[in-house]
DNA sequence: ACCATCTCGAATGCCATTGA
DNA sequence: TCAATGGCATTCGAGATGGT
């Protein structure tokens, strides 16, 4: 330990040129280095608590935002709230650092935070400080000074022993704006994913209860939808069985418990692999079967479904889940009934199968008996193309997000040292 | 009194076993 | 063979604990 901290600054003294690969053009010279403790204030000293304030605890902060906001009275505080924040704090995630659960606090107001953070307070510019925590050769050198395998944790003293760089402070502040703005970018593209998955769910339920209905090409109205209960139109079948853990890991692709429950459609890049005989009596899945998963811990978990929309030759299905064929794609879009099966009506229908007490399960024979209102082909494929354009543009921000995320990681490679 | 570290139950996801 | 449930390994965070 002493010896890793030793080499560390060994090399930094021998590398000199204390200046980052990207710059704003209108600064030079080095920057220095200086120990975290040197140019801030670790978990400062305040007063007594007042009555009541908001407490943060790791579970408060998701992705640098303050989603969770309660207000608790002082005699109910746990015992480990202790410092009142202010404006500029930087909250550092000590325990099991590598989730990065940071906060850029800049709150007014009453609040005070878990000792699973520090408080970093400092007069250098607040913002370049929380960008830095980020860096990743500070996550490394913290990792390096965490004590603990089940409960990895870094405390107050290494944190503040921990060297950083920083130029002047009009360099600082040119450094923070920019990558805050593109925080702030993030966030922003963040918010309007959630607002279109928002409207998707909202249209789903008119939909499925027929509140909202399409026209066809001629601007005509739909036949009425059908009653028809799945044991009706199509059959269940099993997943993998008398199957060992010496199966799993090489072999032959098969449909995950986490690939049907993440997403309506299976994500064909996730499949795990089992060894499979050639005498083996195994059923496989073609496309436009829908899995359903058969057991859970909590009732509203259980049936979650997903369709196979791609052609995969040689697949299998795990055995916590069972598949469901309808008797002809012509009967049931498998576009469609991807929407169906995840929508609102159709899951509260489920969720009445939900069987036992501390584990909840539920039987093919059961879901065979659920009715379900489906339209005609055509309007299966107009609901199907509509609900999917909303998707795209969902995942066209996720992309967006994905790709800004590594950007601005890049950028913080380039722009520190 | 303060704070770093431990412990433990809850949650999760996986697989095995049992009885009909 | 199938439906149903039990069990295991792992991860998590909150309160508890115990050292300074």
């Amino acid at each position: 330990m002493q010896g890793a901290k030793y080499l560390n600054t060994v090399l930094i003294m021998e590398k000199k040129t204390n200046v980052p690969k990207l710059r704003f053009p209108e600064f030079e010279g080095e920057w220095v280095e200086k120990k975290l403790g040197e140019i801030a204030e670790i978990n400062p000293k305040s007063g007594s608590l007042p009555n009541s304030f908001i407490y943060i605890d790791l579970e408060s902060v998701v992705d640098g935002q303050l989603l969770k906001e309660e207000r608790i009275e002082l005699v109910n505080a746990p015992s480990r709230a202790q410092r009142l924040l202010s404006e500029g704090d930087i909250l550092f995630q000590m325990v099991r650092p590598y989730q990065k659960n940071n906060l850029y606090f800049d709150y007014n107001g009453e609040y005070v935070a878990s000792t699973g953070y520090a408080q970093i307070r400092t007069n250098n510019n607040p913002q370049y400080i929380y960008q830095y925590i980020h860096f990743q050769q500070f996550t490394d050198k913290v990792i390096e000074r965490c004590t603990g395998t089940s409960y990895p944790a870094i405390n107050s003293t290494d944190l503040s022993n921990i060297r950083i760089a920083i130029p002047i402070l009009p360099e600082q502040t040119k450094i923070a704006s920019f990558l805050t703005a593109a925080d702030d970018k993030l966030t922003q593209l963040k918010k309007k994913k959630s607002l279109l998955e928002e409207y998707k769910k909202g249209v789903m339920q008119k939909i499925f209860s027929q509140e909202l209905r399409f026209k066809d090409d001629n601007g005509e109205d739909f036949p009425e939808w059908e009653e028809k209960s799945l044991g009706g139109i199509g059959e269940t079948f099993n997943g993998l069985s008398g199957k060992t853990k010496e199966d799993f890991g090489l072999g032959k692709p098969y449909i995950q418990y986490k690939q049907i429950f993440d997403d309506s459609k299976i994500d064909i890049s996730r499949f795990g692999f089992v060894d499979i005989g050639d005498n083996e009596n195994q059923n496989r899945v073609q496309f436009g079967d829908v899995f359903f998963t058969i057991s859970s811990e909590t009732p509203n978990e259980i049936g979650t479904a997903s369709v196979l929309l791609d052609k995969v030759d040689d697949l299998y299905l795990n055995s916590f889940c069972f598949g469901y064929r309808a008797s002809s794609l012509e009967i049931l879009n498998p576009y469609f009934s991807r929407y169906l099966f995840r929508n609102e009506l159709f899951r509260n229908e489920i969720v009445k199968l939900a069987q036992g007490s501390t584990r909840y399960n539920m039987s093919k024979t059961q879901l065979l008996r659920i009715c379900v209102s489906i339209p005609s082909l055509p309007e299966q494929t107009k609901i199907a193309n509509f609900l999917s354009a909303i998707d795209e543009k969902i995942n066209h921000c996720s992309k967006q997000i994905e790709r800004m995320e590594e950007w601005k990681k890049g950028l913080l490679q380039q722009m520190f040292c």
